[in-house]
DNA sequence: ATATAGAAAATGAACGTTCATTCTTTTTTA
DNA sequence: TAAAAAAGAATGAACGTTCATTTTCTATAT
C-alpha cells in the first residue's frame, strides 16, 4: 500500500487548534508549543505536516477561506438576476458569521493584518470569483447604482 | 517652573511610528528597537512616554480613535433627520477611510485582533456614542426597516 | 547676565525569557 | 525488519525591559 501514514485527523486537530488559539491570542501570541499542546501533539509532530508556522497559518486560511466561500455561494447559480443572487448572497455571509463565528473571526483577523503571505492571500481571492462575476454582470446591466454605495464596504 | 520636559514631539514621533510599523509588519511582529529607530529615539526612551509595548499600543489605539470619531461626526449635529445623520457620517466615514488610510488601516487590525486590551477597547467604544444615539432615534421613530439589514456590516 | 547644581531625560548595553526550529532517539506501521 | 512518524530535549536567535551612565535642561545664586 501507499504511504499515507500521516494521519489527516491530526493534521485538522493542528488546524482547528491554530483557528482557536489565534482568535484568542493572535498569530505572533500563539507558540507552536501551545498548538502542539492543544491538537495533543509534539511540537516536532507539526513539522511534519507544515513546513514552518507561516506555511500552518497559510494554509489554515485556505482552507477556511473555502469552506467560507463554498457555503457564501452555496444557494446561488448564476441564472439568478443580479438582485436576487447579491441577496441571496449576502444572506448566506450573514449566516456563516453567526453559525461559523470562529471561522469568520479567523478570516477577520486573517483579511486585516499582515499575518497571511501575499501568495496565499490571491489563492483566497480567487475563491470570491462567482462574486466578482456577478459583480461585473451588475454593472454591465447598469442596474442597482444605489446599491453600490452599501456594497463598497463589503 | 513645572517639569514637563518630555517632548511632545517625541511621544507623537512613536505614536506615528507605531501606526506604521504595525500596520506593515503587525503588532507582535513589530519590535520596540524598530519603533525607537523609527522615531529616532532609544529603545530605553519609549519607557519614558509610555510604561511597556501594550500600553503605547493602546494608547495609540485611543488616539487614533479619537481622530477617527472626530472626523465622522464632524458634519453631524442631533438636528438632522435619521436618515440625513445616517448618510452624513456613512460618507464622512468613507471619506476617512480613503483620505486617512493609514489610520484606518491601524484600526481595522486593532478592531479584528485581540492586540488591544479590552480597557482600552471600551473607552474607543465610547466615542461612537453619538451614532449609538441616532441608532436608537432611528429604531425609535421606526423608520428605515430596510436599511438596517446593510447596517449590520457597520 | 552667567555660572552652576540638581533633577529629569535620554542613551546604549546587558539581562533574562520566550519561542521557532532542529536533532537524536524511540515508537509505530506495513 | 526497515522505513516512516512521533517525541522530547536542545539550540540559537530575537525581543521586551531594565540598569548604569551620560547628557540636557532649568532655576537659583552670584
Amino acid at each position: 500500500m501507499a504511504a499515507l501514514q500521516k494521519s489527516i485527523d491530526k493534521r485538522n486537530a493542528l488546524i482547528n487548534a491554530t483557528i482557536e488559539l489565534v482568535n484568542n491570542d493572535g498569530f505572533h501570541a500563539t507558540p507552536m508549543s501551545k498548538i502542539a499542546k492543544m491538537a495533543c501533539v509534539s511540537p516536532a509532530t507539526i513539522y511534519l505536516y507544515f513546513e514552518n508556522k507561516q506555511d500552518l497559518v497559510n494554509k489554515t486560511y485556505i482552507e477556511v477561506k473555502t469552506s467560507y466561500t463554498a457555503y457564501a455561494f452555496a444557494t446561488y447559480n448564476e441564472t439568478m438576476s443580479v438582485e436576487e443572487g447579491f441577496e441571496v448572497i449576502w444572506k448566506r455571509i450573514a449566516d456563516f458569521k453567526l453559525k461559523e463565528s470562529a471561522n469568520a473571526m479567523f478570516l477577520a483577523q486573517c483579511d486585516n493584518t499582515p499575518m497571511i503571505d501575499e501568495e496565499s492571500r490571491q489563492e483566497g481571492i480567487k475563491h470570491l470569483q462567482p462574486l466578482l462575476d456577478l459583480w461585473a454582470r451588475g454593472k454591465k446591466e447598469g442596474i442597482i447604482k444605489p446599491l453600490s454605495d452599501y456594497m463598497l464596504y463589503a
